[in-house]
DNA sequence: TTGCCTATTAACCATTTGGTTAAACTTTTT
DNA sequence: AAAAAGTTTAACCAAATGGTTAATAGGCAA
């Protein structure tokens, strides 16, 4: 956080150790679930640090927070800055978003629920990086074209973003009852998630597939 | 839990007023954030009586957890089991499922996030209800046969499986980023997935339509 | 009424947890 | 080298939390 760096890879390692073991263990408990003295030993320092780099448990919490979303957002984001045919868009941006979530599997539970938990904590975050209204904005646009060009069939951009984005993500946050109800070992499941990409990408499109009228492309 | 009950609407209202006031707080903050004080205070009675009455914090949770699942799956998986058409079934499904989740908006998130943190309540879950499994199968087994009907074109039953569900839950565990990115208010959002239903049953069958003979792609 | 059982409460307890402090240790500056 | 500044630790603290207990209230059977 703040420090005049003496021997300055030794004390970015103490500040980054903490960093490091505080996304982790937030992660995989919540901000309720995770403990200081956890974070100080998965971190393998004494606890008082935690308080001496960050203030407090809520100020480390907010510093993940917003670390790991803005970590991932604008790698998904991207693919809709490109200049492509749509198809070839959503394609990759399913699979570039199933990547980015199978590196960080356990981020979209932890973004969601501590999401739910304090919605105030959206707001707070889009006054520090105000980019992210537009992303969805410029989804609906895109999409909205995509029709009027008669490349897709008319659908409300609005319900098609919500199913793309729970198609991605849902696999993540349900992943020990979809293992369990498929019967799958975790490896399996990981093979699961590599054919999704391909499967989801054409999934959408076939869904999107304009009706037997005009037939561009 | 245990009572030989004096009289017993009392009682009992007793009991249930506790049960009601720990799902409340259970699902809105989860068992981490939870405390015992309280669900005391909304039950409006002495902390003392949830041990009384369910011996401790874990065993209250167990079983709200319990309930919670066991109100909903039925409801959700006995469209199933009904014979009709594989299109009405989607869209009896669809819009069964986003029925409940709308009268209980908080739950998916509560399970979800829950069986994250500890799967084994899944196994634990599983060993007492044992017609989970199979619910899974039958729907499989559903796709499956559609295929080989020739009513929908060729999908992997179990990346089906999860895009369907992912569709219909994500909108409840996603709302406050949803609402914020669409600019929706908590009314414009009841509508929204009111739109749903139909919307995404459509879109889910379009997905599904066989290809004409025409040459694909 | 009297005794018995259940239900309920206030007070209490041990542990955990976030956070502080003062002293010790290390590095930089002069 | 000595002072100054920054870093790290052990010990400590107050509040909160899950859980217990002993005493009380209340219905019911005899």
């Amino acid at each position: 956080m703040s420090k005049k760096a003496t021997s300055p890879n030794k004390e970015l390692s103490t500040e980054l150790k903490i960093l490091e073991a505080a996304r982790a263990v937030f992660h995989a408990r919540g901000i309720d679930g995770a403990t200081m003295q956890e974070i100080a030993d998965v971190a393998g320092i004494n606890k008082a640090m935690l308080h001496y780099y960050f203030r407090s448990k809520d100020k480390l919490f907010e510093v993940v927070f917003h670390e790991t979303i803005m970590k991932v957002i604008p790698q998904v984001v991207e693919v809709f800055f490109q200049d492509m045919p749509f198809d070839e868009k959503i394609r990759r941006f399913v699979e570039r978003y199933i990547d980015i979530l199978q590196a960080n599997p356990a981020m979209p539970a932890f973004v969601l629920h501590e999401l739910n938990q304090r919605p105030e904590r959206l707001v707070a975050f889009i006054g520090s990086a105000s980019n992210i209204p537009n992303i969805s904005g410029r989804f609906f646009e895109q999409v909205h074209q995509a029709v009027k060009d008669g490349l897709i069939k008319p659908v409300t951009p609005e319900q098609f973003f919500v199913s793309v984005l729970g198609m991605c993500v849902f696999p993540f946050i349900a992943k020990p009852i979809l293992t369990a109800l498929m019967g799958r070992s975790d490896e399996e499941y990981q093979l699961f998630l590599q054919e999704r990409k391909v499967h989801l990408a054409e999934f959408i499109l076939d869904a999107l597939r304009p009706l037997p009228k005009t037939k561009p492309k």
